[in-house]
DNA sequence: CCATTACATTAGAGTTAGTCGAACGCTAAC
DNA sequence: GTTAGCGTTCGACTAACTCTAATGTAATGG
């Protein structure tokens, strides 16, 4: 199968600017053209695609998967390295998980605070004592 | 209590920069000035700017938390849109954090992958049939 | 048959959220 | 009294997009 970067935009989820950006800066060495110079993709590239898009999605810098995909194409004695390089990411992935639900909980308890507040319909009263002062105005965030 | 620049930095794990940057961009309205110009923060700033840490962290941008600044000084009466901000951040967060727990499970399979290569040092049988060819290059991801 | 639509291309400018360097000021210590 | 160590401001730089403008080709439609 082959397909256009629209239909490959729809697919991944991102932009044909990203897709154009990714493929000027040689990360996707793989794509051809058809007769108009118009990108054409197959299968194997969506599948390269998807994998920078996994490691951009867990903050990897493109300068660092372009380096991914270089090893990659050395072959076989550069798996050590990949496989260092997948184990960082992977610790980087639960870290960021585990910062994800920690702030999630901060927004969670926003939200009960401010439903409370909007079902009782009674003024707030969580205010810290250095922001109470003779003026009305609620500044609880 | 009240805090340098740095400690507050080292407190909240970003840089000095990024303090000033939210500060010069009136997201600290509160913090004030020693005799020497430096800034001095308290324990209510170090509040506010932990939901700002928070907001950030979860993809809310920098106007948008100014924004929420600004309603949360206006009083009371913008609680429900307070409300719905939070609610927009626990649902954008919610399916960031699935996004990334579907990423992860990519990262393992290749974490698996290559430790399984490194193991048992046999050649790598995984190669798409397009990218198979006379090179032995190995091109698997 | 020629125009309009729809999509592609390129080069380059603009945006966001920092990040940093340079030039400078204050204060405390040797 | 000068050097170290903190802070300041302003402005330049960066990453990773994001978009605009100018241009080209291919298909549809009066």
């Amino acid at each position: 199968m082959s397909y256009t970067i629209h239909e490959v935009a729809q697919k991944m989820g991102i932009s044909t600017y990203t897709i154009r950006y990714y493929h000027d800066h040689g990360m996707l060495p793989f794509v051809k053209r058809d007769e108009n110079n118009n990108r054409i993709f197959d299968d194997n590239d969506l599948e390269w695609l998807n994998i920078i898009v996994c490691l951009r999605a867990t903050g990897m810098p493109v300068e660092r998967i372009h380096h991914y995909l270089d090893l990659v194409q050395e072959g076989e004695c550069t798996v050590p390295e990949r496989y260092e390089m997948m184990k960082t990411q992977q610790e980087r992935t639960l870290s960021e998980i585990t910062a994800l639900n920690k702030h999630l909980a901060t927004i969670n308890f926003k939200v009960d605070h401010y439903a409370d507040i909007i079902a009782n319909h009674k003024p707030d009263n969580f205010v810290p004592s250095n922001l109470r002062n003779a003026s009305t105005a609620d500044r609880t965030a």
